[in-house]
DNA sequence: TCTTTTAGAACGAGCGTTCGTTCTAATGGT
DNA sequence: ACCATTAGAACGAACGCTCGTTCTAAAAGA
C-alpha cells in the first residue's frame, strides 16, 4: 500500500528520466542515478540489464504513454480536424505538465545512445498521427497533397513551438498559445 | 599552392564534423578523429584547446554561413513574404546538399556537449529569422498574432521535414516538396 | 532452508589530455 | 654560400581518471 513498496525499479526509472534530461544521457553516470536514487549498484544492475537497458525501459515506457493518449484522442473524436487539434492541445498539455517526458521522447538523440532503435518517428504515436493524416486527405478534409507535407505541415509548428519550451527560449505554460498555432496549423492545409 | 599547405585545422574539422554527425559527439573520441582523419593526437591538441573546442570552433563556423546566406537573402529580398520563402528554400537545398551541415546545426544537442552555448534558437541566424517576421507583422504581411507563434508557423514544418530527412524517415532530396510545404507555412499565417 | 534482492568493493577498458621530443623551414650571422 | 639558431608544427607514448560492469556476500522474503 505504502508508496514505496517493491518500486525501486520504478524509482530508478524515475531519477534516470530527470537525470537523462537534465544532464545528458553521457553525461549522467550510473553512479549518479545510483547516488540520487540512493539505491545500490547491485540492485540497478539486478533489475537493468545494463544502463541502455534503463533508457529502453524509460523509452518504451513513455511512448507507450503518448501512444495510449493518442488512441484516447482518435475513440472520442471522428474526424481528422478534432483529432489533430486534440493532438496537438494534448502535446501542449504534457509539455508543460511533464516536460521531463516531452523531453526525453521529442528532444533527446536516441540512437546515438540506442543504437538499434528506430528513429521516434516511425514509432506507434507517430505512426498514428500520419495515418490520421492521411485518412482526412482521403475524406477531403484537407486539401490534396503529399501526405507526409500534410502531416509536418499541421504538426510541425506545434512540434517547433514545445522544443522552443524545451530549450527554454520561450516560458511556459504554451497551452496558452494553443488556440494561434492551431489555427495557422489548420487553415495552412485546409485554406 | 598544393591543396594540403597548412590545413591540418581544417581537415580536422571536416573529420570531426562527419563523425559527430554520423556517431554522436560523445561516440567520436579524439582517437578516432585522429585515426580518420590521419594526423598525430597532439596536432590536435596543437590547434585545439580540446575535445570541446573542436566542437565549439565548428559551431561557429557553421553558425556563420547560415547567418550569412540569411543575410544574403535580405539584402536580395524587400518583403517577408519572399525572404521567409526563399529561406526556407534555403533550408531545403543546404539539407540536400550538406546533410551534415544540417545535421551538426539542427540537431545535435549542442548543450550536451557545449554546457556554456546558448541555445542555437538564440543564436545570429534564427534571431534575423524571427525578426524578418516581426516586421511582417508590423507591415501587415502577416495577420496579427504573437510573433512567436507567426515564426514557429512559418518555419515549423519545413525545420520538422528537415529533421525527418535527417533522420532517414523520409528520402531525399527534398527540394521536391517545396512548393507544398511553402504554400501550407505561408497560408497558415495570411489565410 | 532456498530464492530473491540489496549491498558496495573491485576491476579493467577506454577516455581526454599532457609532455618531452623530433621534424621543418625560415632567419641571422659569417 | 654556409652553418647556427630559432620558432612552431607534428608526433605519439604514457598518464590519471572515470566509467560501466562484475563479483562475492550479506539481508530479506517466502
Amino acid at each position: 500500500m505504502e508508496p514505496k513498496i517493491q518500486d525501486i525499479k520504478q524509482l530508478i526509472l524515475d531519477t534516470a528520466l530527470l537525470l537523462f534530461t537534465e544532464k545528458g544521457y553521457f553525461n549522467t553516470s550510473v553512479h549518479d542515478i545510483r547516488k540520487m536514487a540512493d539505491v545500490s549498484i547491485g540492485s540497478i544492475y539486478h533489475h537493468f540489464k545494463n544502463k541502455e537497458g534503463i533508457a529502453k525501459a524509460l523509452y518504451d515506457s513513455l511512448v507507450d504513454k503518448l501512444g495510449t493518449a493518442i488512441d484516447e484522442i482518435c475513440r472520442k473524436q471522428a474526424n481528422t480536424h478534432d483529432r489533430c487539434r486534440d493532438v496537438i492541445s494534448c502535446f501542449f498539455d504534457m509539455a508543460d505538465s511533464s516536460p521531463e517526458m516531452m523531453k526525453y521522447i521529442l528532444y533527446a538523440r536516441h540512437r546515438e545512445f540506442m543504437p538499434d532503435e528506430k528513429p521516434i518517428c516511425s514509432s506507434k504515436p507517430f505512426e498514428m498521427m500520419k495515418q490520421i493524416v492521411e485518412e482526412g486527405l482521403e475524406r477531403g478534409e484537407i486539401r490534396p497533397m503529399l501526405p507526409i507535407v500534410a502531416a509536418t505541415s499541421i504538426f510541425g509548428g506545434a512540434i517547433r513551438m514545445v522544443h522552443l519550451l524545451l530549450d527554454g527560449v520561450i516560458e511556459g505554460p504554451i497551452t496558452g498559445h494553443f488556440d494561434e498555432v492551431w489555427q495557422c496549423a489548420w487553415s495552412g492545409v485546409t485554406a
